[in-house]
DNA sequence: AGATGTGTTGAT
DNA sequence: TCAACACATCTG
């Protein structure tokens, strides 16, 4: 609350506790996670060991995350005695999910940061967990949070979707301080609430227009810890039905479901991007 | 150029 | 088995 007469700075993780007597800039910082390596660029590797020969399972720019690959190559390759970064009963379904798999496919998903879809995917087909909507699709339990009518901008060619600061300071994890556009900016993910397809969603894609709502809403129970260790949101848009006749083919109803979209967040006026690249 | 992943070595 | 470090290779 009161402001301090050191800097405010903030230090990142070990640097402030032992180990490092030098006060060089430079970060040397050994990662605490088991399997877990830095990279040259401030990202971080993960790997795992098997018959003397390294398995590399990709970069991530979170070191939880890298932890998180780790443990599940451990829970793969080792089975479920395997000590992990995040121990705790390995959830039933990732049992029932991972040792189908080819090693090789599983260490494939987490190099290319697709293990959570395929383990979503999997886990749509066995159809337990959630409701079924009346198409029959599985859809997770989930809790509103606001939701937002757009702006003509918000659907223009920019691809950047405000949200209101009362909204976003209430549910979205706040900004580091000093952070801008130019900063490393705050990484959410986001899923549509329909759990169809598995297709990358592009917002723009639903051809909302302006007047029509976006809904917001958070996951009410967690379905196995995945490699994302943030909070699971949804998304979930709704075209107003329009009485002019002048739309072509295309209004009215539900969006189409889709697949996940990672939402940037940025600046003092909390925007989100949605769908851009 | 920056990011990614391997070669390699030394420790546990 | 494991991680630190150097650096070759890849990629946009």
């Amino acid at each position: 609350m009161s402001v301090s007469t050191a800097q405010g700075r903030l230090l990142e993780g070990d640097e402030a506790t032992a180990a490092s007597p030098l006060p060089h800039a430079r970060a040397p910082p050994s990662s605490r996670y088991k399997g877990v390596v830095p990279q040259p660029n401030g990202r971080w590797g993960a790997q795992i060991y098997e018959r003397h020969a390294r398995v590399w399972l990709g970069t991530f720019a979170d070191e939880a995350a890298a932890a998180r690959a780790y443990d599940v190559a451990a829970l793969r390759f080792r089975g479920r005695g395997a000590a992990a970064n995040f121990p705790g009963p390995a959830d039933a379904a990732e049992m029932a999910f991972l040792p189908g798999r080819p090693k090789a496919e599983v260490v494939d998903m987490l190099r290319k940061h697709t293990y959570d879809d395929e383990l979503r995917q999997a886990l749509r087909s066995g159809g337990s967990g959630g409701d079924r909507s009346s198409l029959g699709l599985v859809v997770l339990p989930r809790v509103a949070l606001f939701e937002k009518a757009v702006t003509p901008s918000d659907v223009g060619r920019l691809n950047r979707l405000v949200v209101p600061k009362l909204h976003a300071e209430k549910h979205f994890p706040p900004l580091q301080e000093g952070a801008s556009a130019d900063t490393a900016p705050v990484l959410l993910v986001f899923e549509d609430v329909g759990v169809g397809g598995g297709k990358v969603w592009r917002f723009r894609e639903k051809g909302l227009a302006a007047g029509d709502t976006v809904t917001f809403s958070q996951a009410a129970i967690t379905y196995g810890e995945t490699m994302d260790v943030k909070r699971r949101m949804f998304i979930e848009c709704r075209k107003q039905k329009r009485r002019d006749g002048g739309c072509s083919g295309n209004d009215g109803g539900d969006c189409p479901d889709g697949g996940e979209r990672v939402v940037r967040l940025f600046g003092a006026n909390i925007a989100a991007a949605i769908g851009a690249s």
